[in-house]
RNA sequence: GGGGCGGUAGCUCAAUCGGUAGAGCAUUGCCCUUUUAAGGCAAGGGUUCUGGGUUCGAGUCCCAGCCGCCUCACCA
């Protein structure tokens, strides 16, 4: 028998003793009058007179921590979402029968405590005890009080354990609560409404991303996991709605990194009556609101570097790929350069003699990217993409990777579009939403050429009934999460991160 | 999918050149009425991820597989 099933049978043994006391094992209800952290709010700075004068009675919940028995006595710490309080009991205050109790209480246990506040010699606020409950056994032994749960395989599998031992993982998703209302209530404070658009759609649409498929039996019908709501919001601007945001859950097959988990959640919102020029200035605001309300301050670490949402940099896509050109690769391009494909192909193959695999350049394919946009976007994010730690709009993209976004007045192959970098990390893509139906059309057809993608025409059916000049705009959850929570792996600030399965036959073998 | 690294007691980690698999915490028993990584005495606990191979002998070396981490590729 091993050690956890040897434990495992000591644990419900001890239940059974619990009954020959008369005690329900699990209990159906325990009412408190404090939540642990409240108790510490209201007592934590009175001191040991004034508690002995105020005796303050107080009945409590929590999951035993810690237990060091002293014979007829004992402390315990207990634990309720963030807070810890310790207990002590002694059997000539609660009795033969609640002793009883103590003596059968585990680590992990859930346990109900009665008693009063007081401060023990050592200064610590404390519960002394007059009755004790067991609300639940902890059947199984928790992972090590001192060094916590190490193993990330485990701590992705088995969250909840992590999230008792843990606090530093506890901290996280409670900063990621604070970011997510952080960003309701700008929205809402702006006018916005809250919608919810299909997950499951008959056509992936919005971003070029492979798509998981699923079915729907009555229907017979294929449908596949959305990659983007954007299309429906702009539908939703047709219909009316000025101003809607979404935050949820997006879905790509793609691979799983530091930075990338096939499900993962957005926030998209839509304004009419903007462009990319007030998106630019409203996200400066909204993020460094964020960084305040969420994280404390606008000015964080991350990486052991400071990242300052209160101090942004602002440069085109193209002045980004001149500015971080690598000395290695020659002389930089000029600005005016860029516009010329014979140049941008020049520098191209400039930047492959110096790019190895593996290596912190690495090669770029000319032949996946023919034409001079997809070349410039490809150079930025080779050169420049990662070294982008301090917060900065990049801005002006090629129409040829931006089939949604409106074009320039003054340069028809470049569109208004700007992505957000901080941390080396892209969070956020917005831009001038093109309104122009045969404009749309044209664009998915081409986009479509050669693929077997389908085209939306319902979308274009939409914006053939007028959408307004809008601006829209996409910001990464998960990984503005990880900014300002300071994780470095996507998988820290994502509950339960998409991981192999264990012990399972794989189904498709190859 | 490629490359690199890792998997030892419930947990956190050791194990020298290939030579009897250990420690702390946890667990069990006894003592202990202000401790806090409580303490004292004693005890139990191992398919060293899985399967092969080399060897007198494998946690250690070799091969294959599983799972994870990092990285590259993929990724508007």
């Amino acid at each position: 028998m091993s050690l956890d099933q040897e434990i495992y049978r000591q644990r419900r043994q001890k239940l059974e003793q619990l009954r020959e006391l008369g005690e329900a094992p699990y209990p159906h209800r325990f009412e408190r009058s404090h939540a642990l952290a409240a108790i510490v709010e209201q007592y934590g700075a009175k001191d040991a007179a004034a508690l002995e004068q105020e005796k303050v009675r107080v009945k409590i919940a929590g999951r035993v921590l810690t237990l060091r028995p002293h014979g007829k006595a004992g402390f315990a710490h207990l634990q309720q979402d963030d807070t810890r309080l310790q207990v002590y009991i002694r059997q000539d205050a609660v009795g033969e029968h609640d002793f009883a109790i103590w003596k059968l209480l585990d680590l992990g246990d859930w346990a109900g405590v009665e008693g009063w506040l007081f401060r023990t010699r050592t200064g610590e606020l404390t519960i002394h005890a007059e009755k004790l409950r067991l609300l639940a056994k902890a059947c199984l032994p928790l992972p090590e009080k001192w060094h916590g749960l190490q193993d990330v395989e485990r701590r992705y599998r088995q969250r909840y354990l992590d999230l008792i031992v843990n606090p530093e993982s506890r901290r996280v998703f409670r900063l990621r609560d604070g970011v997510v209302r952080s960003l309701r209530a700008a929205f809402h404070e702006r006018g916005y409404l809250e919608v919810e658009t299909p997950m499951m759609q008959p056509l992936a649409g919005g971003a070029a991303a492979r798509p998981f498929t699923t079915h729907h039996h009555a229907l017979d019908l294929t449908l596949y996991l959305r990659i983007a709501p954007e299309l429906y919001l702009k539908r939703l601007v047709v219909g009316g709605y000025e101003r809607v945001f979404e935050i949820n859950r997006n879905f790509r097959n793609e691979g799983i990194s530091t930075r990338h988990n096939p499900e993962f959640t957005m926030l998209e919102f839509y304004e009419a009556g903007s462009d990319y020029r007030a998106l630019m200035e409203w996200s400066e605001q909204l993020l460094a609101r964020v960084a305040r309300e969420a994280a404390g301050g606008e000015k964080l670490q991350f990486q052991g570097r400071e990242l300052n949402f209160g101090a942004w940099r602002r440069l085109s896509l193209r002045q980004a790929v001149c500015e971080y050109w690598p000395a290695a690769a020659g002389a930089a391009p000029r600005l005016e350069e860029l516009a010329d494909a014979a140049a941008v192909r020049r520098y191209l193959d400039a930047y492959n003699r110096i790019a190895a695999p593996g290596e912190r350049y690495s090669p770029i394919d000319a032949a996946q990217q023919p034409s001079p946009g997809e070349q410039i976007v490809a150079l930025f994010e080779a050169v420049a993409g990662d070294e982008l730690f301090e917060p900065t709009i990049i801005y002006d993209f090629p129409l040829a990777v931006s089939p949604l976004a409106k074009s320039k007045d003054d340069e028809p192959d470049w569109v208004e579009r700007f992505e957000i970098y901080a941390g080396g990390l892209e969070i956020a893509n917005g831009y001038s939403e093109l309104n122009d139906p045969e404009e749309q059309a044209r664009r998915f057809r081409l986009q479509a050429e050669g693929e077997a993608a389908r085209v939306d025409e319902d979308y274009i059916h939409a914006l053939a009934y007028g959408m307004p000049p809008t601006a829209g705009e996409g910001i990464g959850i998960d990984r503005l999460v990880m900014l300002l929570a300071g994780a470095v792996s996507i998988r820290d600030v994502i509950l339960f991160p998409l991981l192999r399965p264990e012990g399972v036959e794989r189904e498709d073998q190859e």
